[in-house]
DNA sequence: TTTAATTGTGCAAACGCTTGCAAGTCCGAC
DNA sequence: GTCGGACTTGCAAGCGTTTGCACAATTAAA
């Protein structure tokens, strides 16, 4: 019966109401900011509450129809800087705007995500925060059916209109295309991302139209296929640093990848950048820790969280808002000049 | 009233009891696994829950006395290789047994932790894991009087005998030092984390006592004071570089640190590990992404967390469990070779 | 001064679940 | 065939809030 926890002490509203004279409902009233309390009464409360050591019991609140501000956030899983960084961007806005944060972690159990997200809606949380590449669409129908407050990042919903926050992904990899065209790079081997996740697609488009805006020939066996993880860049590397004549530039479609691509060409006895350049994108925190420092296509990581939970918030707390189901806010990439991208080498100006 | 959510389409126990025609409180049972409830009668019930696609309300099963399933995780922040690691552990062990995390960072508002603690055990979770390195002791005895379940990873405790979850700090450091003591090194300079930090400490210790047990002579100047972060291994690292003699290799105290020694190192125009050998603590998955990758003391961060999990869990579920209070497992560290420590410089071989 | 309007406050019901207690069912043994 | 007990099940209370509704208090108008 006592869950040998807080049961014994609890201060419940009642104390508070005993305390201050009053009846609960009014300092339940006074405790939720309701205009129409007399002033008096309010200071009375709130005294008592904090004489008290009052805390509202969140469980009972939801149960009674209140709002838990709770957060929930689904994510594939932290170990990766990616998400890490937007994380950190949520729960700094979360802990601004005073909401508790509940993290599930799908741990790349493609398909179960229907199972969370049904245990989220049906969870404490009053909206939740995905960030889930390869969610199917179908979730997201149920949520909104259910006017389950939701926003999505980095992931395209075209048909729904869902509220979405992602980065210029197309126009990022067109500028970092252009950058490493401008050092002079003419076989520039790209490493894709999952083919299945539309900021993919998005970036290797903008590769290729940079390199189409610049008559450069797109050649087919420049492209390698990755995965978004370390591993597959080192593999995606090794494949096109067979391409003869060999690429004098790499552009990974983000930088887990770019550092197995780095591993792979300083296996092949090659120098960073003076033999190849690498660019990545993301920048994720090690961008800058590894050697050479990588150049990279920056996204505003803690910025998307930022802005995700912001809208979140928004539909929460004002659910009759008509603004809300067009909301898509698209951020800037940047590109960072690091040393992980030189002219191409004096040997093979020719080309 | 109606949240904008679920309340509509709700599927209650009454729902499941109507369906499988037994009383409410018979669902109850049945769904908690009560054994004294009819084989039967269970299936019908299950059956039934199945059918009606039933969810339990969290809120109103905590209200009533139950349990949450909602584990609380209070960490300075995420952006941290190493804290990183560990919520992966607990995360995975969290999801093995069929609990939720939620997820609190202090964000090194350094003092505001006991808020947090408050907020936890007033809130959902039905226990609390904490790796909170500066965490002070009355906290702790809060949480012990209100017998709220909680873990400590990596935080000594002396007094109390929480639960907790440790490595072998001062073993770790001392083979690393002794690993490098091998390879000829005798003046090996030594970047300190935190000094609040007992982990810190016992590192500190480590190193001293596998300097004294080989007849190395300890100078004061070879130890510079960090913070576990990598600007404070950079500057560290500096000030060790002005050490005359030089110093022939870096241990630094944890591997974020030790990233940061290697710029400075690097920026002085100096090889690694030819000149000099850098010594991580750690190993974060960065240490193997760094060039070159970096040799490091590997705690088992993942598995710290999925034991501080299990520990966490047997009080939840077994509170008068008298094995409780004097749980504590150290897990054993072991030093990871890799590439940035090599025998000393033939130059250098004289001293 | 009385009455109507305007606030401010209290009561009670609900939210969905757990659980102590009482009552019912079933069985074998006498 | 009846009785006692072992199992099962149902009832009702309660967990701490929120909130609709009614009532009390206060103020303004008549």
């Amino acid at each position: 019966m006592d869950s040998s926890r807080k049961k014994s002490t609890r201060v419940t509203i009642l104390d508070v109401a005993r305390e201050s004279g009053v009846s609960y409902s009014t300092v339940s009233r006074a405790l939720n900011g309701f205009d129409f309390v007399k002033g008096a009464t309010r200071d009375k409360v709130l005294a008592a509450a904090e004489k008290l050591g009052y805390v509202a019991n969140i469980q009972a609140r939801s149960l009674a129809g209140g709002r838990t501000r709770i957060i929930g956030l689904l994510v594939p899983g932290l170990d990766n800087g990616y998400i890490g960084e937007i994380v950190r961007g949520i729960d700094e806005e979360i802990a601004k705007s005073n909401y508790d944060l509940m993290l599930y972690t799908t741990r790349r159990r493609v398909g179960r995500e229907a199972m969370y997200i049904d245990a989220i809606s049906n969870g404490p949380s009053d909206g939740i925060i995905l960030i889930v590449p390869l969610l199917e669409r179908e979730y997201l129908t149920a949520l909104r059916e259910h006017h389950f407050a939701y926003v999505l990042v980095d992931q395209i919903d075209p048909q729904m209109h869902s509220p979405m926050v992602d980065a210029t992904n197309w126009q990022g990899a067109y500028d970092a295309t252009k950058y490493l065209i401008d050092l002079g790079h003419r076989r520039i081997g790209f490493i894709t991302g999952l083919r299945a996740i539309q900021s993919a697609l998005d970036r290797l488009d903008g590769y290729k139209a940079a390199l189409a805006d610049h008559g450069v020939r797109f050649d087919e066996g420049l492209i390698a296929e990755g995965d978004f993880f370390t591993p597959s860049g080192y593999a995606a590397a090794q494949k096109l640093l067979k391409h003869k004549p060999r690429p004098t530039a790499v552009f990974a479609s983000n930088d887990l990848m770019a550092m197995g691509a780095m591993q792979a060409i300083r296996d092949q006895g090659l120098e960073i950048p003076a033999d190849i350049s690498v660019m990545g994108f993301d920048d994720i925190p090690q961008a800058s820790m590894v050697h050479p420092q990588l150049t990279t296509v920056r996204q505003p990581l803690e910025q998307m969280g930022r802005v995700a939970v912001s809208l979140l918030i928004e539909q929460i707390e004002r659910p009759e808002n008509p603004e809300r189901a067009a909301r898509r806010v698209t951020l800037a990439t940047r590109l960072i000049e690091r040393e992980s991208c030189a002219a191409v080498p004096t040997s093979d100006k020719k080309s």
